[in-house]
DNA sequence: TTATTTATTGTACATAATACAATATCTAAA
DNA sequence: TTTAGATATTGTATTATGTACAATAAATAA
């Protein structure tokens, strides 16, 4: 089958999928070779590709950040679409996606979606044989991304911010799933970009009852060891 | 010059006004009327097209709702896009655009503003002949719009409530220029679905300075007439 | 044993949110 | 002119929430 008629080279969606390590948001990139004038070039994109001529949008998100990383069973929600007419205007990102997907491309409006993930969930390629890493945010801002992927970036991380205020629960999602109340606190403070007195917070999960106490400390650390907690879903308000 | 060489029929910006009469939040709609075996049918649709080949979204939404309504310098924020494959299929929506479009049509993804706007704004048709009405969101349940313009609708009444929010001064967009506290605790309360306090509002609306009393009451009520406020928006936080 | 590191916990104070009703001012009708 | 009806205007007491602040406990490493 010709890619012209399977694919809508016009719409594409792309995936801001943020991780946290402990002490800081990452963010997922893949990896992008590009052979221009006999020299490879490397730099990075989002995961994210254009759509399929009759798919829907939260389908084709779900499916091409499954087909880049293998990521299944996410939370994705869309943020903003971009359309700026220069958004696909560099000769390098053409040249990509012209070899890549086999397609004359003209302007491409992009739908954005964010997603927030547990750091430690293996990612595989499955459909390409590209790779994915992730990146401290501040890297991000030294980097020269394809497209206006950056700027989708900071776009996203506005909205999980906006996202992690209204439904805290979703906190849990970037956490382990045993988590002590200082990583929780690392979280809260780095998304929220402040820094909260630990009393305080410490008696604001007190009052939480899907944050639960487990019979347990952690490990192989080099000073008194904290308790462990998780999260239970079914104790939400 | 051809339609085809200037407009991108894949993708379209739909804006959702709104306007607030004292009682009740209205939106603005397009009539649109249908010739179909013979028998003219009127129904209605947002105000909205597909954007040009060249142009940036943002820009497309000024120009589309300023063409079909005349409307300049006004608040627009994008709040969503919506891409099902149903939402180009019904017969007598392809119709209608290809009639209007002079273009064939696929599935078209479309990007949703709001707008909020003062419901006294004189609204001129410029570019076609149509009519645009202020409709309450009661009646709209009952009507079946174009599209998916209902679902569009509801989407960017969730999205009004969030900015009204976390923005209070986007209230002012709403209200006549000279206001009462009653107006601005009605316009509040039918946003925010709530019954507030009349004390406990007007001691919140004394805390805020850009609300500056004038020397001026209401007129034509047929009891105590209350004071008018204006907006300043100088004396913002 | 001591130094070091992080965990854990409570109280006093300030601020914000809420509940609640009597009086004032105007129009219209008797 | 009087009265009824309608809406405007205003304050206080109580409760809930947020904030500031430091001493002790438990573990490891030297």
């Amino acid at each position: 089958m010709n890619t012209e008629t399977i694919y809508n080279p016009y719409v594409s969606v792309d995936c801001v999928v943020f991780g946290f390590d402990g002490e800081k948001l990452k963010v997922l990139l893949i990896e992008r070779n590009i052979k221009e004038s006999n020299e490879w070039y490397n730099d990075k994109k989002l995961p994210g590709s254009i759509i399929l001529k009759d798919e829907d949008l939260d389908d084709a998100a779900i499916r091409i950040l499954n087909e880049l990383t293998g990521l299944k069973n996410i939370y994705l929600s869309q943020f903003h679409s971009f359309g700026s007419p220069e958004r696909t205007k560099n000769p390098r990102d053409i040249l990509w996606l012209e070899n890549t997907m086999k397609l004359k491309i003209e302007r491409i409006v992009t739908v954005g979606y964010v997603a927030l993930i547990k750091i430690n969930r293996k990612i595989q390629v499955l459909s390409d044989n590209t790779e994915a890493n992730w990146y401290d945010l501040k890297e991000v801002k030294k980097m020269r991304l394809a497209f206006d992927h950056e700027e989708i970036i900071w776009k996203g991380l506005e909205h999980i911010r906006y996202k992690l205020d209204r439904e805290p629960s979703l906190f849990f999602e970037l956490l382990p799933r045993k988590f002590t109340i200082s990583q929780l606190r690392t979280l809260h403070d780095t998304v929220h970009q402040v820094r909260s007195d630990i009393r305080n917070f410490q008696k604001k999960v007190a009052q939480m009852p899907f944050v639960v106490a487990l019979d347990e400390v952690e490990k192989n650390v080099p000073h008194r060891a904290a308790r462990l907690y998780k999260f239970d879903r079914k104790k939400m308000w």
